[in-house]
DNA sequence: CCGCATTAAGAGGCATACCACCTAAATGCG
DNA sequence: CGCATTTAGGTGGTATGCCTCTTAATGCGG
């Protein structure tokens, strides 16, 4: 009670820096900023790549199957995957068995991009906890991942845990 | 060395979960998650209620003033503030003394409306780490506050440390 | 076999968030 | 003092990311 000298009804936090959320949302920033760095000159976002690795790694998938994958919500996916298919790194076919999924395919182009981005992605992540002295990164991972599954209900796109 | 059995060709990681980045976007959207459903009588998202609080603690700011003690691009702020603005939270006027600047000030609503989503926002910001015990809450805020002020100059909008 | 709940996708809308480019105002330096 | 540079703000464009409503197809129970 008396870690704050505020009055209880003052409940807001003294500093941006308490709020977990507010960290997290800067370092998402961060990392946004440092992977857009690492990538540039292949044109692609976190969550491209987020998307086209899924592919690479399961093979075709449905919009939702996709947005299950990556945590990502329905919409947000298809948005995505119509910018990827203009950039022919994808296809979309109807599927003959249920007519209305739509299978999504990464195309031999989109497999290129993806091995040519995979380094500079790599670096991007690694930059974006490299302040952290190597032991404190395993315990920083792990804790997010506790966080993530703990909460994969919360979002509205539920991550499935593999 | 052999902390990874992956040949140093194979540099994209067998899982999202490895991947600091997917694991921070993650947690953003679940933070996100939580705060709007703690708060939404209000009506109101986080970035807003950073600004909000912001202006309640430092008084009148000018535009770049609040991007920089949020963390946010300039434009991006611009674009938050006239919503407030519309809602009657806040309001802009020229400065004299400087007459490209808007000093952007907190208004009676506004404030009020600060005081009753305290709760509720410190709620929200509570949930995003409560799956941790409580001394790795600690360790993990910490860990954050040095990712983020390590990377400080990364993002396009450096926040000034308080 | 028919109606109805479920499910995949799309369309439209709102709110971040960034960038590049533009204008206006202030500032600073020769 | 005058002009170049800097700085604050605005505009338009792109990309997430979510929601709601709609449409189409499936499948299940009566």
């Amino acid at each position: 009670m008396d870690a704050s000298s505020q009055p209880a009804s003052a409940t807001s936090r003294s500093s941006l820096l308490d709020r977990p959320g507010f960290l997290i949302r800067r370092l998402h920033q961060i990392h946004c900023s440092l992977f857009l760095e690492e990538t540039r000159r292949f044109n692609i976002t976190p969550v491209q790549y987020s998307l086209l690795t899924a592919l690479a790694e399961r093979g075709e998938l449905d919009q939702v199957g996709l947005a299950t994958e990556i945590g990502l919500e329905r919409t947000s996916v298809a948005e995505v995957i119509q910018r990827l298919e203009a950039r022919g790194l994808v296809s979309r076919r109807r599927s003959e068995s249920d007519r209305r999924v739509k299978r999504v395919r990464l195309e031999r182009k989109g497999r290129a991009l993806v091995k040519r981005v995979d380094e500079a992605a790599q670096r991007a992540h690694d930059r974006t906890i490299e302040a952290l002295p190597e032991p404190e990164r395993a315990a920083l991972l792990s804790q997010l991942v506790r966080l993530v599954e703990a909460n994969n209900d919360k979002g509205q796109a539920p991550f499935r845990m593999p």
